[in-house]
DNA sequence: TCGTTCGCTACACACATGTATAGCGTACTA
DNA sequence: TAGTACGCTATACATGTGTGTAGCGAACGA
């Protein structure tokens, strides 16, 4: 798709393995059936279950995939000398782009390879956190809160697209959301007093509900 | 579960309705099965036939009846002079959370009725946006992105939990979590000048890869 | 050249799901 | 008191699903 890939990696199993990635990327795991996998593939699913022995295996080949050609994909572009945010880089690609939503939709689902890869995301979301010295005396909430929403925006795509009535899968609706992101992290919501009002109101939540 | 509830509303319609919303909730809207919700219920699936019509009408049923409910809430809530932020306030009530849980499963898969609360909740986030002169030249994207990210975080629920270490269920792990998402919305992530080379990078994504 | 592996298809099995229908008992009413 | 509407169950049907198996043809090595 983009940079060079093995002749032979055209290969029915490859075919696949990316018809899966597509299929599970638009409609969740348990959403894109064997049969349509296959067909969309263009072969039988009996091949499929032959490559892969269950669909569970063709997810966890698609995990590793997926994980290993985004890191693949990240270092390229670093060793490109391109030193902006990695984070947001790695999704100008379409393949990158596309690669994200099935990893999104895996990581909901909760396999473990995606679980890994959410940890990995959380830890390094802490130690950001850390590093930057942002304002939370809790950093590991506050990296996880803003892993799970940047992922969580991409399961709202439809809805999304509908709302700001444009393809958020065209490079015009992406940069168009993108701006929108960029800003909502330069930016804040909430003053420091209003902050500190909404922090003493949920200590008494904790304080007033013990029971439940 | 929270406020007054008309007697004759524990019939085995009402459990039906009550056992949909949390299977819906926790397993999505396709992940829960006309049988299960029944024996959730305790009731025959045929019985679930014979008052909803449908698993789709029941769906819509839920949706109207969640929405009613969220609102009628809120209302309350207003009337008793509480007057902060009615969206963290709305869920503090173990009901709310689960009604605003399931709320989020129905938006995800798109019906009309969820569609609308969508929209609508873009609406405000849009109004709110604007008024409070938050520095966006795309103020619905604005809006719409946190309104998405915000829902988004409801379905990492289960990967927060293990990640955090704790049930985001719970009072206590509900209470983290909020006091994270304070310091997300009090703190910026960027500065001014990040931003900006953002900006301008994404224009140059627009620019550079007109095709696709 | 023969045998074996391998890519691949066709078909069948067991099960879950949404939907549909027949029928039973009770409560209310004319 | 007879009839009827209603709440409710049991069962069946059609379909889609993951999985399993039998078998075919080509390629490749002994």
């Amino acid at each position: 798709m983009c940079s060079e890939r093995a002749p032979d990696d055209l290969t029915a199993r490859a075919r696949i393995r990316d018809a899966a990635i597509r299929l599970f990327a638009d409609r969740g795991i348990a959403g894109a059936s064997v049969r349509d996998i296959a067909q969309a593939a263009g072969v039988s699913s009996g091949l499929l279950r032959h490559h892969f022995g269950s669909k569970e295996a063709l997810r966890d080949y698609c995990d590793v995939y997926a994980k290993d050609r985004t890191d693949q994909f990240r270092e390229e572009v670093f060793a490109g000398g391109k030193m902006t945010d990695p984070g947001f880089l790695v999704s100008h690609s379409p393949e990158m782009r596309l690669l994200q939503r099935y990893l999104v939709q895996s990581i909901k689902d909760g396999s473990p390879a995606a679980s890994a890869m959410f940890d990995k995301m959380v830890d390094l979301g802490e130690e950001w956190t850390i590093k930057t010295g942002v304002a939370t005396r809790d950093p590991r909430a506050y990296g996880a809160a803003i892993c799970a929403m940047q992922l969580g925006l991409f399961l709202f795509a439809d809805q999304l697209s509908r709302v700001l009535d444009v393809d958020l899968g065209s490079t015009e609706g992406y940069v168009r959301l993108n701006h929108a992101l960029i800003d909502v992290a330069a930016t804040t919501m909430l003053s420091p007093e209003q902050a500190g009002y909404l922090h003493e109101a949920m200590d008494r939540v904790l304080d007033t509900s013990p029971k439940e």
